[in-house]
DNA sequence: TAGTGGTCTAGACCACTGG
DNA sequence: CAGTGGTCTAGACCACTAT
């Protein structure tokens, strides 16, 4: 292995450079072992510091990941899970008998697993309170948590309002929500889904969610707020999905008003 | 100011924890200035190296932002301009004899401005070849590059692929592409769009991204790579769009397949 | 046990900003 | 000019991983 091509100013920036340079030219493939942090300090002759200054702006630009007591070593690139405004479609379930992220994960070959982390009656956040019409100022929402996981990796992290009046002695109180899931009894209480709205924005990850995704540093999230509009085109369901940005992608097409 | 509630176990993250309970308190308010880093270091009896790492950790929350020479501060919220398929409305220019980003910047009260950096005959990219139906292997595409402005800021890094065919002889080749803009053009090409594909991830903004849109550190950006179909369901046009995530945000609407 | 990354110390010099 | 963040040195001890 070749690392004296560096150019840059700085040593931190010459060490980074020489080594972006080697798993851009394919030298040092995803899952290889970058050389130790004091290994790459001896080779250019400077302060442990320096080299791990260097891999840490390797590691915001999303190239490397360090595991502790092992060795850093370049990013495996991971498959993409893409999700768009078929992911609510009805006609997927009926045909299919698969919820729309098991039948993604089918498509991928992966496994699906769906943790129900709580089911609580709660005063809304603002943001949600506004687009479902719901107070803010009292309990007047029914939240339900959700992790997904792929291969027993959490992909993302879901949060759903239902107004509690819609919700209150249904099954949407228990973690199985029968036949249909959620949507299924919220058309048995006069909600058809008919249209949707969602509100795109990316971020770096709170602690609890950097967390609960099991999250490398330098990875950022797609945080998704679903609006469902009825057939009178009132909301009846608000959610939040918090995507890996690494692992997943968001498809929407649409028609162009003339 | 009080620092003494902190938690946390390792010195870097008891003054993280200090400071970032003041600010979610309200006690540090967006655009004050934090201790300098020796005085957190001081405060804390720690190296300043320590209190430091504690910033770089508030830094990379996206909670505080560091200015060279002249102090540490709380972020200012931004306004976010927010984003969806009505950007390619044409209804939209011929009400208002305004372009989608001009007329989103009036809405704002913010003053726009478009930088055309460059316009070339290039061979595209794969993913845009893909898209575009067009050769990855030999120049069959225009690509024309922009930087979008508000009020002197840079908001977003758009690259479009038009095929060389489409392009050739015409105004598109010129920075001003004359009324209706690029659309114009294309309609008098034959291609009128009629429906759009947006596919969208977010991620950490590669150097020269970093640059353009003058990014600080941990702020992802939104990519969008958008395709545009005409009348008989051929794509005509691709554009990425690259949107700081900290001031754009996307909207779709979309009817729920039955 | 040896080697790795994670964190810390106590200095140092530089570049930038403001008065 | 003094004060600030940006970078670096040359050590140290700890926690984790593999053998």
């Amino acid at each position: 292995m070749n690392l004296d091509t560096a150019a840059g100013q700085l040593p931190s920036r010459r060490i980074a450079d020489a080594v972006r340079a080697l798993i851009t030219a394919g030298e040092l493939a995803p899952g290889d072992k970058l050389p130790s942090e004091r290994e790459l300090a001896r080779r250019f002759g400077t302060a442990r510091n320096t080299a791990r200054e260097a891999i840490r702006l390797l590691t915001e630009e999303a190239l490397v990941t360090a595991r502790h007591g092992r060795g850093v070593f370049v990013r495996e690139k991971q498959r993409v899970v893409r999700w768009g405004s078929e992911r609510y479609s009805r006609r997927t379930y009926r045909e299919t008998g698969l919820t729309p992220f098991r039948l993604e994960m089918a498509r991928q070959g992966m496994t699906p697993r769906v943790e129900v982390t709580s089911i609580e009656q709660v005063t809304p956040p603002f943001d949600v309170a506004e687009r479902l019409k719901a107070s803010p100022e009292e309990p007047s929402v029914l939240r339900r948590c959700n992790i997904y996981y792929a291969d027993d990796e959490p992909l993302q992290v879901v949060t759903t309002y239902l107004r509690w009046a819609d919700a209150e002695g249904t099954l949407l109180l228990q973690a199985e929500t029968g036949p249909g899931g959620i949507y299924g009894r919220l058309e048995e209480r006069g909600h058809t889904m008919t249209t949707g709205q969602d509100e795109i924005t990316a971020r770096m990850a709170s602690q609890t969610e950097a967390q609960e995704l099991d999250l490398p540093p330098g990875v950022p999230v797609l945080d998704v707020l679903h609006t469902s509009l009825d057939q009178d085109g009132e909301p009846f369901e608000v959610s939040r999905f918090v995507h890996r940005a690494d692992r997943a992608g968001l498809v929407y097409n649409f028609p162009i008003e003339g």
